[in-house]
RNA sequence: GCGGCAUUAGCUCAGUCGGUAGAGCACUGGAUUGUGAUUCCAGGUGUCACCGGUUCGAUCCCGGUAUGUCGCCCCA
C-alpha cells in the first residue's frame, strides 16, 4: 500500500464492485434513454492524432496548452494523445464514414477521457463521460430537444438540485466584435483591472465578467453585452429554443456570462449545473457547434452536442442516498459430501438454465460456514446438499430472508422439481 | 499549476503534553451430530503514508515526497 510501484496513477481511479454495479445501473438508464431519444451508439479510438484535438478546441485552451496526455510512439514516431473529450474524436469519425453525409445523425458514446488536471472531487485526470451529438440538423429545434433530454434525465435518475443555464454565443464574427469592444473596455478601465483580470485579458476576456472581485462588480455590469452584438438570425435561433423550454415548463436562466471552454462552440450553449458538489458543479454542458465538421476538413454541416460528467453524476446519486445496495443473487448453494459436491454442480446449473443467478460454494467449509456466506450473499434462499440428500435425489431449500427472529422455513425438494418450486417462491417473495 | 487541511488495523475513527497503540464494524473459530441473520465466548489484526532531520528515544516535533480533500485556475 505504501508502495509507489504498487499505486493508481494519480487522479485515475479504480472502481470497487459496490460502485461497479452502480456504475452499470446509471449505463442502462443512459442508454434506454438515448434509445427512447433515436440516439444510436459510436464507439471511438481512446487515441487520437494529436492534432486533431488541437484543431478541433483551440490552440490556446487550457485543454491543449497544459492538460493533454500527448505522446510520441516510439514505434513510428506519430503524434498522439489520449483523448481530452469526445466531440473531436466524434466529428472525424463522422467525417472518415461520411455519416452524414446524407442525412443527419444522431450519435452518442460513453467512456474515458484524459486531462492532466489537479486532482480533486469530481475531477480526475482518468474520468468519464457520456458525450450525445448530433450532426445535419440546422434550426433550434434539436439544441431544445437535447436540453429537454437533460430534464428527462435528472429525472430518469430521480436527481435533485440541477438547474439549467443557457446564453447564446452568436455566429463567430459576432462574438469576434463584440471580443474586440469589450478588450477595447477593459483596456481602458484598465486601472481597475486585478492580476487575474489581467492575465485574462487576451486569452479569456468573457471570464473576466465572472471575477468575484467586488471591485470590478460595478465595471463589469457596464461592460458591452455579447447579446447586443447579435444579429437577428442568432436572436431568432435563441428565441426558437427558448420557446420550447417554456412550451415544456423546463425552468432556466440565461446566463449571459455562461461561456463554453472549447473554441467550437458557436449560439446555444448550455449548463446543468448543482451547487452539492463543490467546485466542481456543471455535471452537463454543451452546445452548437456548427463550423468544427468544416473546420476538420468535411462538408459544412451544422452540429449540436452535449457531454455529461459520469463521475460528477454518480457522485450525486450517492449524494442524494439513490445508489442502491449490492446486487445479490438469488439462490447459494450449500454442500458437503463428495456425491453432494457432484450434485451442487448440476442443480446450481440447472437453475441457471431457468434463468436464475447462483452462487455455489467453493472451497471447503463447515455447513456454520457455508451458511454464514450464503447469508452474506445477499441470496433469497439457500439451496443445502448433503449426503442425505444426495442419496434421495432431493436437496433442501431454506429461505433466508424470513422476518427478524424467525427462523427461515426450509422444505425437501426434489431435483427435479427445484426450479420450478424456486421461480415460484422467488416471485411471491418479490411480491411481498 | 497555486494555497489551506489531512494521512493510525479490511472499513469508520479515537489516542499518545515525544517512551514503538486502542474502540466499533467486518473477519475467523467455538457455544451437542448437517443450518445463516439475533445472543454469548475466544482470536490475528498495524514497519501509526513514505524518506530524511532534531532527540538517549519520534506514530506524535521539523523538512521533503506521495496520495486525498477544500478553495483558486479551468472544466464534464
Amino acid at each position: 500500500m505504501s508502495q509507489k510501484t504498487l499505486q493508481a496513477v494519480r487522479g485515475m481511479n479504480d472502481i470497487l464492485p459496490d460502485e461497479a454495479e452502480l456504475w452499470e445501473r446509471f449505463e442502462e438508464v443512459i442508454r434506454s434513454w438515448l434509445h427512447s431519444y433515436g440516439y444510436r451508439p459510436v464507439r471511438m479510438p481512446i487515441v487520437e492524432p494529436t492534432g486533431l484535438f488541437k484543431r478541433a478546441i483551440g490552440e490556446v485552451t487550457d485543454i491543449v496548452e497544459k492538460e493533454m496526455y500527448s505522446f510520441e510512439d516510439a514505434l513510428n514516431g506519430e503524434q498522439l494523445t489520449l483523448r481530452p473529450e469526445g466531440t473531436a474524436g466524434c466529428v472525424r469519425a463522422v467525417i472518415q464514414h461520411s455519416l452524414a453525409a446524407q442525412q443527419p445523425r444522431r450519435l452518442y458514446y460513453m467512456g474515458q477521457m484524459f486531462r492532466h488536471e489537479r486532482p480533486q472531487k469530481g475531477r480526475y485526470r482518468q474520468f468519464h463521460q457520456v458525450g450525445v451529438e448530433s450532426f445535419g440538423f440546422t434550426g433550434p429545434d434539436v439544441d431544445a430537444e437535447q436540453i429537454l433530454m437533460g430534464a428527462r434525465l435528472w429525472d430518469d435518475l430521480g436527481l435533485e438540485g440541477i438547474s439549467l443555464q443557457i446564453n447564446s454565443l452568436g455566429q463567430p464574427e459576432e462574438r469576434a466584435r463584440h471580443r474586440a469592444e469589450l478588450i477595447a473596455y477593459f483596456e481602458a478601465h484598465a486601472e481597475l483591472l486585478d492580476e487575474d483580470a489581467q492575465r485574462r485579458l487576451h486569452t479569456n476576456p468573457l471570464r473576466i465578467l465572472d471575477t468575484k472581485n467586488p471591485a470590478m462588480q460595478e465595471m463589469c455590469a457596464q461592460a458591452p453585452k455579447l447579446l447586443d452584438f447579435l444579429g437577428p438570425e442568432s436572436l431568432a435561433h435563441f428565441e426558437g429554443v427558448q420557446q420550447v423550454l417554456r412550451d415544456a415548463g423546463v425552468p432556466y436562466t440565461v446566463n449571459p456570462r455562461l461561456v463554453r471552454g472549447l473554441d467550437y462552440y458557436n449560439l446555444t450553449v448550455f449548463e446543468w449545473v448543482t451547487d452539492r458538489l463543490g467546485a466542481q458543479g456543471t455535471v452537463c454542458a454543451g452546445g452548437r457547434y456548427d463550423g468544427l465538421v468544416e473546420q476538420l476538413g468535411g462538408k459544412p454541416t451544422p452540429a449540436c452536442g452535449f457531454a455529461m460528467g459520469v463521475e460528477r453524476l454518480i457522485a450525486l446519486i450517492q449524494d442524494q442516498d439513490l445508489a442502491g445496495g449490492p446486487e445479490a443473487v438469488d439462490v447459494y448453494v450449500v454442500h458437503q459430501g463428495e456425491s453432494a459436491s457432484r450434485l451442487a454442480f448440476r442443480v446450481a446449473e440447472g437453475l441457471r438454465d431457468n434463468g436464475m443467478a447462483v452462487i455455489l460454494n467453493c472451497g471447503s467449509g463447515s455447513f456454520k460456514s457455508q451458511m454464514k456466506k450464503a447469508d452474506g450473499s445477499g441470496a433469497a434462499y439457500a439451496v443445502i446438499i448433503g449426503d442425505d440428500e444426495a442419496a434421495a435425489g432431493e436437496v433442501t431449500l431454506k429461505s433466508l430472508r424470513s422476518a427478524d427472529g424467525e427462523k427461515g422455513e426450509q422444505q425437501r425438494v426434489k431435483v427435479d422439481d427445484l426450479p420450478a418450486t424456486l421461480m415460484e417462491s422467488i416471485i411471491d417473495w418479490e411480491e411481498e
